[in-house]
DNA sequence: GCATTTCTTGAAAGCGTTTTCATTATCTTA
DNA sequence: TAAGATAATGAAAACGCTTTCAAGAAATGC
């Protein structure tokens, strides 16, 4: 009984009931002009008897705003985006505003009809995560809808991002296995033939690139495979890498769902881990401390990501200028690495 | 460029240009009432050139709905949850209605908030997945909106609900490792004392109890700890049992996350799994197949029940009656599980 | 004390649709 | 061919708010 009522109870009822005029009910309930004390209380006092809740599509026609941020994720479902949404969730909790959540799946299609899916609902903030639009398209939507890039670098729009650095992190994590006495260190990765396709992947192939320049090295190809993301393709890889015969003593996966079949693949084939090889993955996401044995990784911290990027949109819808934030990520060290004698 | 331009082109614009009322616009986009094939053309014609996109507010307003699905979620980021709302999306992909998710957290006081803040905006439908709201209030829910609940069985609302027979499950579980041999079978459940909480998890709870009923056996209640169904409690609940010291050769965890927690705490105790332990979880989410070894479990399509949520949602609001749908489990072996002999 | 500024308020004009109702044009049918 | 039914259309009234504008009341300054 509580969760019906305000069916039609309108701002006239309130104003009728308070015996003011519907333009200062209007005014105590958003607050936008000084009310006599008076005035105001008699007001809350009508909207508390008759349980009146404004109707918001009224507010949104009169107003020009929804109340809603749009948010454009790649991979419902996948641990770290979802991280990521869990994040916003949480940063927009005491705020009047809501997501609206589209998924683009990868496909730039799809995305960009979520796009304009998000943009016909009138989001008055826009957070995209990943995905392949291009800068020019990212640019014109930012040009008069409020904007922020999560997980994607884009330097048309630097202040407008917040991401990893996923150099860096592939740079760690490769250094700490060279540090731990590895040479043959593979590196599982994810496809960039298509189009620029998923940067941050990209990103840390270069950092395990670097890492192993920096030893005085060469990238050896036979080393690097390339995987979909997805656990099975772990596996894959490992089945791939093995049939090759070039010999390797660790393996880093660009992500723990990968690293999570390499480890199933190896574990098939009777390769213990870590003594015969090594294993580290990325994001650190909630089954990677459970992984047998627990898996090291680079973290990164999701959920974060997500409560700053909700926070921006709010400071940015309030007026405030946003910055390019980028978090560090942290190697995790935990059992799937030994030093190699 | 594409993406700005529909700004401020409304329906008046596009009856100018068609040469037609906005009545005929109207008409036309929303196919309520027969055209002249001309005209119709015309208001297409206009459409087009002009990138129209009727604002959905006023659209909203004056046709009382919101073409919105309220999705209340009770734990955002957990793998089995977050499958509903996949599902959920995919179902509602080619409809006009966009879901608006809001996590209740397995919190009544968030979860009444969440609710409201739904019914504030104004949601068509509701989908309400599992959650501690009682029958009372989820009937007066449904006195005026559209409701489905998922993954809880409520005997007021029966045909509102779809869910999965989590009893079938349980006792399938338990029988298949007495099958296997196994006579001291460990279950890993969720408090039931918080009021009537987690029923699903309850249900498990009870097939298990049947099945070493039926057995001709008597539930051992050291053998029976409680969890979080976060995998740290997992762990804990290993500890816990160990520290009894009573013996056991199988667990049964009520889901597949303290499956994965118990098998870390019987890996750094040195117990092998499946030749020392047994163990079998539930929900077969995505990590399950690659887990070491791989994780016999009962599966819940999780992902097709949200699809079936959202398509049962349409059909309720298209005026549709909607049944009552219960999936079956199904255990899917795999290597956790041995033979005793 | 009077003119001027500042506050508080209500009237009314939107916001961009949908939908009812009345009107006119077009068919049927006897 | 006239009368009644039917189909297509437009005018205008909602839908429930916000916000501008103007007016009256109160406060300020000289």
């Amino acid at each position: 009984m509580a969760t019906d009522m305000h069916k039609k109870v309108t701002i006239t009822d309130i104003a009728e009931r308070a015996r003011v005029s519907p333009s200062t009910v209007s005014r105590v309930l958003r607050g936008s002009a000084e009310v006599a004390d008076s005035k105001r209380e008699a007001v809350m006092q009508a909207v508390e008897d008759l349980q009146y809740r404004p109707n918001i599509f009224a507010q949104s026609l009169a107003s020009g705003q929804s109340m809603t941020i749009g948010v454009l994720t790649q991979n419902f479902g996948s641990p770290f985006y979802d991280g990521i949404l869990q994040g916003i969730l949480l940063g927009l909790d005491k705020s009047d505003y809501w997501p609206m959540f589209a998924d683009g799946r990868w496909q730039p299609t799809v995305e960009l009809h979520a796009l304009h899916s998000l943009l016909d609902r009138r989001v008055d903030g826009l957070i995209i995560i990943g995905g392949q639009l291009s800068e020019e398209d990212l640019q014109s939507v930012a040009a008069d809808t409020p904007l922020i890039i999560v997980a994607r670098s884009t330097p048309a729009l630097p202040e407008s991002c917040i991401y990893v650095d996923n150099f860096m992190g592939g740079y760690q994590a490769t250094k700490y296995l060279i540090e731990m006495g590895h040479r043959d260190i593979v590196h599982i990765t994810a496809p960039t033939i298509n189009q620029i396709a998923i940067d941050d992947v990209y990103q840390r192939y270069l950092g395990y690139q670097q890492a192993i320049l920096d030893a005085g090295w060469q990238v050896d190809p036979r080393l690097v495979v390339e995987g979909s993301l997805q656990q099975q393709s772990g596996v894959l890889a490992v089945e791939m890498l093995l049939a090759r015969g070039r010999p390797f003593s660790a393996i880093f996966a660009a992500n723990d769902q990968m690293a999570f079949g390499a480890r199933l693949a190896l574990f098939r084939r009777n390769i213990r881990v870590p003594q015969d090889v090594s294993l580290v993955g990325f994001d650190d996401e909630q089954f990677a401390p459970y992984m047998v044995p627990p898996l090291t990784t680079v973290r990164q911290p999701a959920v974060e990501i997500g409560q700053v990027a909700a926070s921006t949109m709010l400071d940015l819808l309030d007026g405030k200028k946003s910055q390019p934030r980028v978090f560090q990520p942290e190697l995790i060290v935990r059992e799937s690495v030994t030093r190699r004698s």
